[in-house]
DNA sequence: GCGGTAATTGTACAAGTGGACAATAAGGCT
DNA sequence: AGCCTTATTGTCCACTTGTACAATTACCGC
């Protein structure tokens, strides 16, 4: 028959066409069924990996904020401090903040999803706080409460990104405007500076998902 | 048997049902039974009144978006500016942005719902637009571009809504804070001067959904 | 090779879903 | 009063869902 693959591929052949379905359809509609047609196996073959279907789901959005920080820490790694924090801002690809937007709906119903929620969020606002303290380490801007900064700009383009992702209603040139210009006053940064420091957009990270 | 409702009235205690189930339960998990049993019937009326369940959901949805626009308007019509511009960014009850939030994540995939929204989003804009027009008229702000504030303050609003209610990460002072500051800050408004204006928290008009 | 472990299949089932529809009964109109 | 509209009920159906489980069949160590 067709050939075998060993246990952890499988599961995270699983996990991966999990998330794939989870951004597509939403956590409340993605059926077992779905996933093992995704996988290309019968649907009694994911329970023999996930004892549940809560469980599956709970496990596809908890591998995806671990592997996304990772490798979001990693791309910001070696850039300059503008231009890590204008990077760090650059719209993020649209499968990936709708399985946020979704994970904010079923969160106050979903303990396990409210759990890694909460997780993604706070290391998203430290690495904020990290990158905001290595521009005023450079001297190039000034914050006299990182935290506070931080929390304000992430939830300033979280709010963005539902505008642009989910409704539409301002396009991704706009959605950067608004976060970089935001950021800049509130770091002390000479208006426009965050918008030249921004890279190439390096999107797809989340596309070998 | 039982007395008898005009078609009017169930058609509302319908709609109204189906809304409070939403904020329970999210758009996805809303079951024409579940409703059925809210109102205190049978699940084939709720058909008699709604063609699929879908058309059900959309209603209720456009309907709360209508009804609440108006609730708004009014609220704050005969506030002073500054108390007016504080009020509108006060907490709002959590049954009602947890509705919002939902949307946000089904709009993508559910074209009458994206409609409803944008027409509520653009409104809420138009409302803040006006809030601002307000405070610069009577001399006390600034605002160089009344729909670029607007569109940015929403934004914050929002991604602070979030983490207030969807994550419970941040308290409502903390939320007011976060709003108000930035609010003063971009429309040159003393620190402060919004959140000594603050009216008190007039919250309940979406109790009597 | 051979045997056992476990990955994989296929099928079965109870519960719940949206939708359809005939039967009933309440209430307004003449 | 009787009638006729229609709000309301109860039941039925085809379908999907998650879960369960026995039967296979590939692979790995001996």
């Amino acid at each position: 028959m067709a050939e075998r693959k060993t246990s952890d591929e499988r599961r995270d052949e699983i996990l991966r066409a999990t998330l794939r379905l989870v951004a597509t359809k939403g956590f409340a509609s993605v059926t077992l069924r779905d996933v093992a047609a995704e996988v290309g196996v019968v649907h009694g073959l994911i329970r023999h990996y996930y004892a549940s279907r809560d469980e599956l789901v709970a496990a596809a959005f908890d591998d995806a904020v671990t592997r996304e920080l990772e490798s979001d820490r990693a791309q910001l790694e070696g850039l300059a401090p503008l231009a890590a924090l204008a990077g760090w801002f650059s719209a993020t690809p649209a499968h990936h903040y709708l399985v946020w937007i979704d994970a904010w709906s079923e969160a106050p119903r979903t303990p396990a999803l409210a759990a890694a929620l909460d997780r993604h969020h706070r290391h998203c606002e430290q690495i904020l706080i990290d990158l905001i303290l290595r521009v005023v380490d450079a001297g190039q801007g000034s914050s006299i409460d990182p935290a506070a900064d931080a929390r304000m700009l992430t939830a300033l383009a979280d709010g963005v990104a539902v505008q642009h992702h989910a409704m539409g209603i301002i396009g991704v040139d706009e959605a950067d405007t608004i976060v970089l210009g935001a950021a800049e006053q509130r770091l002390g940064l000479a208006p426009g500076s965050l918008a030249r420091a921004h890279p190439a957009p390096a999107r797809g990270h989340w596309a070998e998902v």
